[in-house]
DNA sequence: GATGAATGAGAATTCATTCAT
DNA sequence: AATGAATGAATTCTCATTCAT
């Protein structure tokens, strides 16, 4: 953790600082992309100096790092905190779903730009390997505790994740004029259904 | 088409030496990352000069452009050759599938920096927006042609597409061990069958 | 003296504190290099904060300064006390060398490290000419007292002084490692009584 | 040799403007200290873009190793040509003197800058090394073919040339007002000569 | 047409110094 | 008096693009 050259900052000032930095950081990393953005333009956005940066975070990269986990958290937290036992299954689906698409729009544009970076750094592809994971086996957990028991439900509470996840940026983007978002979720849905009631025979 | 600096080469030579810098220079831009990529490299690569990359395209950018339209119909042409009427629907999707995945890795890891893209670059958000669109009204078109018709058939196949994408990259890049890929390529087409026959009652 | 900004301590403390900053900082300013050594790392050396150094010091050059004068008086005043007349001229020379030698080595690397500063800084250059001014002119009166007298002396002085501020290098620093320090000693004093013999014909 | 980066030149337009780069850099550098000299310094005072610097150097501190073998090599071949065994032993000695002068006069301010720099840089400390050793060494082996052959002959050929080069730098620099060179010049003779006939006993 | 040396604007990072607390 | 967080000018180095040959 210590490296002789950042610091952790004490006082409720600096602390809101640091944060303000990552937010602020990570916000216009995803929107002007990374490597657009420079260091004085997240100074200047987070209304500090370049020198600043350089006590809290080693490099531009740390503070996408920082923004990562800040995020990370503020995506999973809400969508476990949903994944609750339930009399309406489909019921609980739809609400995971919104969950979802909330916390997506907290990474915004930032998805493509850390899958991309997934490729190159290491750092940020066991970041989002290990998200990707946590995220699955919750869901497989979930799905146990909710009576679904298979040899291949990881495979399918994967493909599940990469459903939902292209719902939402479908959702957040309308990228494509002529598909409808609302259709679509529940088309999600019911696929869903079908995928684990395959194995409820 | 003309702007007064690049020129479109007349000669069989001058041709061949444009196709390689696309080539190699979009392959290495997937490789390493598009930032990442120097013009030096795709010229040490390409064997060519430096100067004369700026004879054929206006800068960097413009052969990422150019390297996306080449390999989006290498992409393509096969995939549509594949989609003619079939007796055995499901035979015909496992060997769509087989193509896909062949085509992703000619991509390679271009995707994800494609997508990454895509959000700063209104050229390269244009062209796989375009893709994306050809791909999925061409599925539309071929699955009509197989008789299945109804509204929300954009979005199934969209869906379709999406899955279909991510068990490409799961297969490609293997990148959860816990994933059995063969596995999710049955339940993938299981799936779309699903997705389809509910709309065949 | 006064500049307005930076204050002579009063309290018996505070001198502590400034005299700590001196001989830390410049001590370290001597291993390091003075480029190399940073405000901040003087500070936490010194154990004190990097504000208070600008209300003992100007600025960084200040406080090198001041360690040149600490230091110098250091060197100076132990090599001063021992230049009594003697009856043993020989068994003098061979005392002042080793004084000298232990003078060095406070000051370690730093020789090298005044003197490359020498050559830009008027403020350093005058003070390292005035030590050597000093140590050769009271050479030459000690010479002189010994009854030694000739119109070249304070040249030969000089040439005795650089002849043994060399001999403390290698002995100090042992850089060349075919070289005996003690054989060098040795030569040195016979050398130094051969040219003051000279003059004793 | 190669690292990738930097080239060598071929064409004798680039060789030329190499060496400039080396030959003003390395003045400056000595002029104004190495920390002092930016590479934008260096740049504008060669004529040349900041960029073309770091194709023909890995950095700042590389163009400075190449100065010092560049007039290293100035300062030793004049040196060595003039060791040639001779009638009178002081008139060579007087010559050799003169020489290294000239020698000593195209570092300039360097020396110092240099052996500073030797404290910290293990390359430059390890030029400086050899060029004392190969120094020194070779005015043994000029000794010996003279005649003079003693144990401790290595100790005093470095006494010697310690004892030259602080004369080269009184003479050049003309530090001290009170001290004539050309008698210290005469007063470095007449030494040398007594520590070598020391041994002629 | 072709080359690759040269350019120079732009980016990351450092650190002496200041200043709010 | 003392702190140490904050500043921002200055520096090194990179690389897309140009241009003399």
């Amino acid at each position: 953790m210590e490296n002789g050259k950042t610091r952790e900052p004490q006082q409720k000032r600096s602390i809101e600082k640091k944060n303000k930095i990552i937010e602020t950081g990570f916000t216009l990393m995803c929107e002007k992309g990374y490597q657009k953005t420079t260091t004085a333009d997240i100074a200047k956005a987070a209304g500090v100096s370049t020198g600043i940066i350089y006590s809290y975070f080693q490099d531009k990269h740390d503070i996408f790092i920082a923004g990562l986990r800040l995020f990370g958290d503020k995506l999973l937290t809400p969508m476990f905190a949903t994944l609750t036992p339930s009399v309406d299954f489909r019921e609980a689906l739809s609400h995971i779903i919104d969950i979802l698409i909330e916390g997506h729009k907290v990474f915004g544009n930032a998805h493509k730009e850390i899958e991309a970076l997934t490729m190159t750094d290491p750092e940020v592809s066991a970041f989002i390997l290990e998200l990707e994971d946590v995220t699955t086996k919750r869901l497989v957990s979930f799905l146990n505790e909710e009576g679904i028991v298979c040899d291949d439900l990881l495979e399918r509470a994967h493909i599940i994740y990469n459903m939902v996840e292209s719902l939402c940026h479908e959702i957040i983007f309308h990228n494509h004029e002529y598909l409808d978002a609302h259709r679509m979720k529940d088309i999600v849905i019911e696929t869903v259904l079908a995928i684990l009631q395959v194995k409820e025979k």
